[in-house]
DNA sequence: ATTATCTATAGATCTATAGATAATGC
DNA sequence: ATTATCTATAGATCTATAGATAATGC
């Protein structure tokens, strides 16, 4: 039952990548480790060859889950300054990212679940937040640096609150309008 | 064993109080409704003669929780309407907040949990949040009432974005300057 | 007599570990 | 020979229910 260390590596990946979007699809304790596994193909017992802990693996899925995103606002801001802060926003604030948690930002879906765990879950959360802090940083208009990072701040807060809640709320008009707003709130 | 008709009205408040202090420290998935009950002074099995199920107390405790804080808010407007905003914002706002979420807003707390359950948790939270954000309408600069609700609808995702993130972040300079830069972002 | 709470338990989870198995890689 | 994964299980939870108990309220 061994496998080649080729295996062994996607393997790996693969428990991780699918941790990623049960645990946000779920939440953290939404879902099981047997389940997990069983969803990776793979039986129970062999998580414990690959991680020390299920929270070992949200701290690791959570980095993976949020490297993605933050690659793909890289990508929109390489393609050019003008337009980046229109498709963020554009691919943000939907119904779409609202109805799959799964596939979308992590902070949104996990982040009072990691705001109870340990600090290696909190540490990959802040390094990704931090990350698009940054890219939002460069789309903001401001005199300096300070001024253009503190217009960065408070709109990533936004984006993500109209997320949680948008999700959260029973009333589809309201959501809709919650989306808006925060889209139309945006500078530029 | 069996006790007054006062006194299981007063168990009942008590357990929705305890259940509201814990869901929001925990989360729904973090206490069982036997420590909960324990906590309340009760024993396990008495749960089901005052609620279906730990869902239908989830709902009665979110709805309790905000019923408090939409009051507080509201005795703030009734204070004045020049100075409460500011009071919103300088109660909201702060490490205080993210440190005691126990005490806190029910939708930073359980918004991502309550977005995974049924009707009814939806509903306590939705009638909540349209309260809020009717009285940070009123707060708001604004040529109409439309204008006025977009621009509190924008201004609570960010408060809520804001104690979400902050919470979850392993970096308390971050945390100070996403609570101030939200704040600052705020009219007036 | 009614009923709110109690004790006890069913049945289904959960995380983590122990030891067996069998294929890789020296 | 080493080791990644497997089966099986320990031990601790979880929600919900059944039936006993004892105090209230007719």
């Amino acid at each position: 039952m061994k496998v080649s260390r080729e295996q062994v590596a996607l393997n790996r990946e693969r428990i991780v990548e699918t941790a990623a979007k049960l645990f946000r699809e779920k939440g953290y304790d939404g879902i099981g480790v047997a389940d997990l596994m069983k969803s990776a193909g793979l039986t129970h017992g062999g998580f414990y060859g690959h991680f020390a802990s299920k929270e070992d693996l949200l701290a690791e899925a959570a980095a993976h889950a949020l490297n993605k995103s933050v690659e793909r606002w890289q990508g929109y801001l390489a393609a050019g300054r003008d337009t980046a802060l229109e498709k963020i926003s554009d691919s943000y604030l939907t119904r779409q990212h609202c109805d799959h948690p799964e596939k979308g930002c992590p902070v949104t879906a996990l982040g009072a679940d990691i705001s109870r765990l340990g600090p290696k879950a909190r540490r990959s959360l802040t390094e990704g937040a931090s990350a698009q802090v940054d890219i939002l940083a460069q789309l903001m208009p401001g005199e300096d640096d300070a001024e253009r990072r503190k217009q960065a701040l408070a709109n990533y807060a936004a984006m993500v609150g109209a997320i949680v809640l948008a999700r959260a709320l029973d009333d589809e008009a309201m959501a809709v309008d919650l989306l808006q707003a925060v889209k139309d709130a945006l500078p530029g």
